[in-house]
DNA sequence: TTTGTTTTATATCAATTGATACAAAATGTT
DNA sequence: AACATTTTGTATCAATTGATATAAAACAAA
C-alpha cells in the first residue's frame, strides 16, 4: 500500500503532528493559532510543516478530516457499541460532556463548533467540510436508531432521522455551554431528561 | 444624564459603529478581523477607534455587551411578545433561522456561537461574558414559561427551566447548521417537531 | 480672541504574521 | 562510491498586524 520512498525519512508521525495541530486550532481558533504556535506544539520546524502539509489552510483542512473521519470521535463510538440503546444515549452525552469540559489540552468545547464553524466564514472549502461532517454524523446516529427499530426495541414509527438531528443539536448546546465555562455538574444534570426526550 | 462635553464633537454614532464592528467579528471571528477591516466597516479612522474604545479587545467586549444586552435579540423579543405560547415558540425558531441564514452582511450563524465562543478560549474576560449571556437567556425563556403556568395555559408541573435550556440548545443546533451552509428549508422543516418537544 | 479640550486625519511604528532560500543530513538506487 | 531524492535546521523574507505620534480641526468656556 505505502510505497517505500527514497530520500531522508521523516522523523515525526504525521497523525501525531496533526492531532497536536488540531488541539492548538481547537483552543485558539484558526486565525488565533500562529504557525509558530503550531510548529511548537507539533514539535517540528516550519519548513517540515510546509513540506508535508502545504500551507496553513491545508493543514487545517487535514485537521478537520482527521477529526471527522479518522479520529473516531469517542461519543459516537460509544453510542454505536453500547448494546442497550438507552444506556447508549446516556453514555453519548456523558462522553460529550467529558471531552468538552476536560481542560487538559486547554481546549474546551468542540473542535467543529468552537473553531471550524468560525473559520467557515472566511476560509474557502471549510464550510463544505463542516456541512459534510454534520450530515454524516446525523446519519450515523440515525443508523443506530434504525437498527433498534429492526430489532424491535424501538417502535416502528420512531422518527429516527428527526431524533438523530435532535440528539446532535442537544450535543451542540452542551459543547457550547462547556466552552462558556459552565461546570460539568450542571451539564450532567440534564442528561436524563435529554435521554427521555430523544427516546420517549 | 449625558453631560455636554467640551472639545470637538464626535462625528459618528457609537452604537452604529459598534454594530458594524460586531458584524465584522461575526463574519470573520475575533482574530480574523483586522483593525483595518474594522475601521473600514465602521467608517472611522484608527485613532478614532482607539480613542473611543481603547483597544481591539475592549471593542470586542463592548460588541458582546451590545449584542447581549442592548440589541434586543429579535427571536427573544418575538418569543416574549407573541400572545400564544405555541406560536411564540414557533416564531422564536423561525426568527433564529431567519437571522442565522440571511447572508446580507455575509455573516451566517450566531455571533455568540460562531465568534465569541472561539475567542473565549484565549481572550481574558470573554468566557465570563459568554456564560452570563447564556444563563440570562435561559432565564428569559423560563420566565415566559412560568408566566404561562401562572395563566393556566401550561400545566403546573411544566419544567420551565429544563425546557428553557432545551429550547436554547435546539437554537444552538440551528445556528450551527446555518453556519455550515445547510439551507433554511431543511432547518424550517424541524420547527414543528421542535415545538412539540418543548411544549409537549 | 484666547485658552483648554476633544476628535480627526496622515503617516508611521515595532512586532508578528505566513511563508522560503539555502545548505547540510539522511536515506534508496545505481 | 556516486548520484538522486527527500527531510531537516538556520536564518530570513516581505507583508500585515495592533497600536501611536503628531498636528490640524472643531467645539465650549473664559
Amino acid at each position: 500500500m505505502k510505497a517505500k520512498k527514497t530520500g531522508r525519512p521523516r522523523e515525526f508521525d504525521k497523525n501525531e503532528a496533526l492531532s497536536a495541530a488540531m488541539h492548538v486550532f481547537w483552543k485558539q481558533g484558526y486565525d488565533g493559532a500562529s504557525m509558530r504556535d503550531l510548529t511548537a506544539a507539533m514539535n517540528i520546524s516550519g519548513p517540515s510543516l510546509y513540506g508535508v502539509f502545504g500551507d496553513k489552510r491545508q493543514l487545517f483542512m487535514e485537521a478537520i478530516d482527521f477529526y471527522a473521519n479518522r479520529k473516531a470521535c469517542k461519543p459516537l463510538e460509544v453510542f454505536e457499541t453500547e448494546p442497550n440503546i438507552e444506556t447508549a444515549v446516556q453514555k453519548f452525552f456523558f462522553e460529550v460532556i467529558e471531552y468538552s469540559t476536560e481542560s487538559v489540552s486547554g481546549a474546551k468545547g468542540c473542535f467543529l463548533s468552537s473553531c471550524v464553524a468560525t473559520a467557515a466564514g472566511e476560509l474557502e472549502g471549510v464550510e463544505e467540510l463542516l456541512k459534510r461532517a454534520i450530515l454524516d454524523t446525523d446519519e450515523r446516529l440515525a443508523r443506530r436508531f434504525e437498527l433498534e427499530k429492526a430489532r424491535g426495541v424501538l417502535p416502528d414509527n420512531f422518527p429516527s432521522k428527526i431524533r438523530a438531528r435532535l440528539m446532535f443539536d442537544l450535543r451542540q448546546g452542551l459543547v457550547f455551554r462547556a466552552r462558556a465555562g459552565i461546570e460539568p455538574k450542571f451539564l450532567l444534570a440534564d442528561i436524563e431528561s435529554n435521554v427521555r426526550i430523544i427516546l420517549g
